[in-house]
DNA sequence: TGTACATCAGTGAACGCGCGTTCACTGATGTAC
DNA sequence: TGTACATCAGTGAACGCGCGTTCACTGATGTAC
């Protein structure tokens, strides 16, 4: 809340925190680039100073969500090695953890309709987050014998797919409403139940 | 198209589906009433003789949606019926098929934000679709053994999931952008993992 | 069959609003001498 | 240390726009007699 005159100090990166506020608590629809700029002390013109427009403002802030999501895959991949299972199960939690987490980020990243090819850049760092649950898939695969082994890159979208499911149905007051079990046992039993389809883990354990 | 002077005759379905139309062609924030009212050749007052609002207008759109989504579900159950594997894959599948083939009323559902506890009647007809699903895992479940047999809500949510991931992410222009593979294959290929860990599909099968 | 009348689905003008964006400007800050 | 000046992050007024919504109205339709 430092606000010394007329020079804001770091403007570009309250209006980004703005965003992700309004955003949460509004939707992506709801949030307006002259909302952004009031609640950071702003006129709306200001904002011009520091991004193209509203999408440009928005694409920031999925930028940085991105790169948040890709830090946290990353140290959760890092934390499970030398298992390569113990990696796979980690990076799917923690997709589960950013949701909830980073609700702003997330909702700028995979709600607000912009595009992930929007610029090269975002397009990089989004494939970075995606190419963490990849290896550690391609890990995993290496233990499944060859002649049932899925590619990588299916089970991966399976466990990517099943945790943007469970996030957008259950984590989030959405359509799905409630159910009598909380995301994260959702998730962690669905992706015990899909390893144990993949023979990785025994019948009896 | 049959617009026959000063009366409309069916004006109510006609902004329906002009809504529909609008919201599969520019999402859910793009959706105007007044456009809607002007693709069905009509006053933006005019909706006020059919609808309190916007909002109640995709309301609307919602509410037919889950309607068919809920008798595509049945008709599915009710094809692979007497075995209750085939008509639980079969209502999997027919999650994939209605986003396809009726995109609009799927972002009505899914992605405009109106909650589907809006009204009971829009409430009682969501319920009814989930209550196919749940139906076709609870039978499924009965060819579990009892000891390692999950709850079948719990399995119905995984696969509900699942199913909306694999829309969410890779059948829709949406942040995934593209996979290798199809989403009906990958739905496919999802839900044969999942069934094997389950224990209802044999190993060599 | 013809007329009078009630109904009500649509019109069209108007509204206030907040939006995103532009523009010429101003005044705080930092730097050169 | 003090002064002159360039820079540039912010202002504030203004814009055109399309939105959702309201209102008194009009004229097509259907019905009673």
């Amino acid at each position: 809340m430092r606000k010394r005159g007329y020079h804001h100090g770091n403007l570009r990166q309250a209006l980004v925190e703005a965003a992700l506020a309004l955003i949460e608590a509004k939707g992506p629809a709801g949030f307006t680039l002259s909302e952004a700029a009031k609640q950071a002390g702003v006129t709306p013109a200001a904002v011009y100073r520091h991004f193209e427009g509203r999408e440009d403002l928005i694409a920031e802030a999925a930028r940085q969500g991105y790169g948040i999501f890709a830090d946290l895959m990353q140290y959760a991949y890092d934390k499970g090695q030398p298992s390569a299972m113990a990696s796979f199960e980690a990076t799917g939690r923690a997709y589960l953890a950013f949701a909830r987490k980073h609700p702003g980020h997330y909702i700028a990243m995979f709600e607000s309709g912009i595009s992930v090819n929007r610029t090269p850049e975002l397009a990089a760092v989004a494939a970075r987050a995606r190419s963490v649950l990849e290896r550690a898939a391609t890990e995993l695969s290496k233990h499944i014998p060859p002649e049932k082994r899925p590619p990588p890159a299916m089970f991966s979208a399976h466990i990517w797919a099943l945790s943007h499911g469970v996030v957008e149905l259950f984590a989030r007051n959405s359509p799905g409403t409630q159910s009598p079990f909380s995301p994260e046992d959702l998730l962690e039993s669905g992706i015990g139940v899909y390893l144990r389809g993949l023979g990785l883990i025994k019948p009896d354990e």
